[in-house]
DNA sequence: TTTTGAGTGTTATATTATAACGTATCAAAT
DNA sequence: ATTTGATACGTTATAATATAACACTCAAAA
C-alpha cells in the first residue's frame, strides 16, 4: 500500500513526506476505523510531538487522492485499497466490534439513480453507511 | 407537523415540552439542514438563554422517534415528515445551496442487500448521502 | 542562485458534543 | 393529598473533533 502510494506521489508530483507516509501506514494497519486523534496519538511514535494539523493535513491529502475514506457516522478514517476512480464509498459498519468493511460498488444503485434523475439532481458522489452486526459478532453473541 | 408530534407524544407517554416543541418547529421550518448551534441560537428566541444540552436533548429525542434525521456529512439536522418505520435515511444534498432533499426509500437497494448477505452482515440501518448539484443551482449556474 | 510553490511546525481557537449533578414536573400508587 | 418514581430540564464544566493563520523549510525549476 505504501509502495502504491509512493508511486502515486511520484507520478503526480506530490511529496511522500514523513507525516503522509506514517499517517497512511497507521490507517492502513489499523483493523478498525481510527479517529483523527487516535491517528495523532500513534503518529507520536514516529514524529516529535505532532499537533492536530499535522494529522489532519495528511488525512486530507490521502482523502483527496482516495487512499483514505472518512466514515461520517463515526468521525473516523479507513484506508481504501481499491484505487476507485468513482467518487464516494460504501461501508458495512459493525456496531458491536466497530470494524468497517468496504463494499466496493462502482455504480450507484438504480433505485437511487432514478430518484436523483427524477429530481434533476446531479450526483457527484454517493456514500452509504450500513450499520448492523457483522458475522463474527453474531457468532459470538449466539 | 407539530400537531403530529404532539399526538405522537400523547400516544406514547412522552412529554411535549417547550424545548422539544420549539426545536422541532425550528428544524421543520428551516429550508436547509441546521447545525445544533444554529438550532440553539434560534431557540434563544423562545427560551431564556438555552445551553447546548437543551438543544441536543431535544434533537436526540426527535431523532429517536424519527421526526428528525441527522445528516452525517454536514453535522446537521433536518425534519422528516414521513413517519418511516424503517431505520435509516437517504438524502440528496446540494453542495451549492446546501439544501437537502430526502429520498424516501423503504427498501435497501438489491445490490447493497446482496453484498451484506454475502458478508453475513445483518443490516440494522442504512444511510445514504448523495452530494451534488440540485436542479435550481444547475439552472442558475448555466 | 534565486525564485517559487508545496509542505510543515506551531499557536491559537472554532465547532460539535457530552458528562455530571441538582432541581422541577407529572402521573400513578399509596 | 401525599409520596414516590420516572422523565425531563437547567447549569456548569469539559470532551472530542476540526480549522485558521502565520512563519519557516525545502526541493526543483528558472
Amino acid at each position: 500500500m505504501i509502495k502504491e502510494a509512493r508511486q502515486f506521489c511520484e507520478e503526480n508530483g506530490h511529496r511522500m513526506t514523513p507525516p503522509r507516509e506514517h499517517v497512511l501506514q497507521i490507517v492502513a494497519e489499523a483493523e478498525k476505523p481510527l479517529g483523527a486523534y487516535d491517528i495523532l496519538q500513534r503518529l507520536a511514535a514516529h514524529l516529535d510531538n505532532p499537533k492536530p494539523p499535522t494529522a489532519y493535513r495528511a488525512i486530507e491529502f490521502w482523502q483527496e487522492h482516495r487512499f483514505i475514506h472518512r466514515i461520517e457516522s463515526l468521525n473516523a478514517y479507513v484506508s481504501c485499497h481499491a484505487g476507485h476512480q468513482h467518487s464516494g464509498s460504501q461501508y458495512m459498519i459493525c456496531d458491536d466490534c466497530g470494524k468497517a468493511e468496504e463494499i466496493h460498488m462502482c455504480h450507484i444503485p438504480d433505485a437511487l439513480e432514478k430518484k436523483a434523475q427524477a429530481g434533476g439532481f446531479q450526483v457527484k458522489s454517493w456514500n452509504t453507511e450500513l450499520h448492523g452486526q457483522c458475522l463474527d459478532c453474531a457468532s459470538v453473541a449466539n
